[in-house]
DNA sequence: CCGAGTAACTTACTACGAGTAAGTTCCAGC
DNA sequence: GCTGGAACTTACTCGTAGTAAGTTACTCGG
């Protein structure tokens, strides 16, 4: 009986567990209505506990988002860096980090709206932290093509930017895409095709 | 002395003009201030209007917004469609098509900024449009992905969409991109790296 | 010129959600 | 048991989306 629902004799808890409490809650709550559609009365009803001690205890509503953005964003790189790590060789990586990428997505759906509401927030303080973890993404990318570059070559920094840029666009759309799609291809064919798509052109790249 | 702001004698007008009238005044404003950051209070101020006619014409923030969008669409749809018909062969399409796209977003920044915001909103009505826009462009991309296919062939269908929502999702990253870095490339920088990046992928996939 | 009829427009609201001020209740340690 | 602080609540303010109901100005037939 101790499911989702809270029981009545629900009494004082110390700041940390009431916080996971609240982040928990409303990680489900932005993953099932978004974040323009969940209001903090919402998620305050949900937990059982008054709208002011959320704002205590994180300051706003773009607070308490960014919170939950942060856990699933940590949770999103670690998996996708350590895939691409344990890759042998560059090619491998690749296919290897695309494929962790897709696979995380389709297991972690309700993370995965929150991450695109995330983009949705083009306005507003959150932004800031969206655009660092995309850099986060970025800077992993930009190692992964600057390794598969020969040590000799000078590197045009730009062009390096231009193809991590490219890379994270397009697996966020794709991210998207399938989330939406009827009979989305799975993981393991669209990081196939991805990488197929952008191997030779990264080989351009170094031989430029 | 007749700048923006409009001079006090400003009598009855038909309905057609004041629909372009607020429109004007809405595109500029979102393009300012964003969605979230721009009240119809603010825009039924600087058209010298009551908010309710604009809620008569529009029905909504979002019929508002969604009305800004479809003209901003439509012109750079036209603008890169052109550019991609008007190239002799697919290479220089997919080339002639990136610069398109990236010199209007340079050339339109305001627009931009509305476009972006248009992908602000994953939650409401205005969603919709936004994926039409982008069905749009990618069935644009998926033709000329086709286009550079040997007619005898089999396409596959998924990879062809594959293949067209990531060269979506890249040049919009990018574009956001280069809006917020300090010293973006030139666009001819852009679209050539881009079209390094992909044109060989581009051809194994007729080979597959 | 003149009185309908209607399109253009306004005033004055309601509803709801973010955020806050000022408490009240419960538990720890003395 | 009493006091101090942490956990928590009630009861607001304020801003903005959206609406109901009315008012003003143009127009067209007589």
């Amino acid at each position: 009986m101790t499911s989702t629902t809270e029981q009545p004799p629900k009494r004082r808890r110390d700041r940390a567990a009431r916080e996971r409490e609240i982040l928990e809650a409303a990680e489900r709550i932005f993953g099932e209505r978004g974040y323009q559609g969940t209001s903090m009365d919402d998620v305050a009803a949900q937990v059982g506990v008054s709208k002011p001690l959320i704002y205590q205890y994180y300051g706003s509503k773009d607070g308490l988002f960014l919170a939950c953005l942060a856990r699933l964003r940590g949770q999103l790189l670690d998996t996708v860096a350590d895939a691409v790590m344990a890759a042998p060789n560059a090619e491998d990586a690749l296919y290897a980090g695309f494929l962790a990428w897709f696979r995380f997505l389709d297991e972690h759906p309700q993370a995965w709206s929150v991450l695109v509401d995330e983009g949705m927030l083009s306005a507003g303080p959150a932004a800031e932290a969206t655009d660092e973890v995309r850099a986060a993404f970025i800077e992993l990318i930009a190692t992964m093509v600057r390794m598969n570059l020969p040590a000799g070559r000078p590197v045009d920094d730009d062009e390096v930017q231009i193809v991590a840029q490219s890379i994270s666009g397009a697996t966020e759309r794709l991210a998207i895409w399938r989330t939406r799609a009827a009979a989305p291809p799975s993981p393991e064919k669209v990081a196939r095709t991805l990488q197929d798509l952008l191997w030779q052109g990264l080989h351009t790249l170094k031989t430029t």
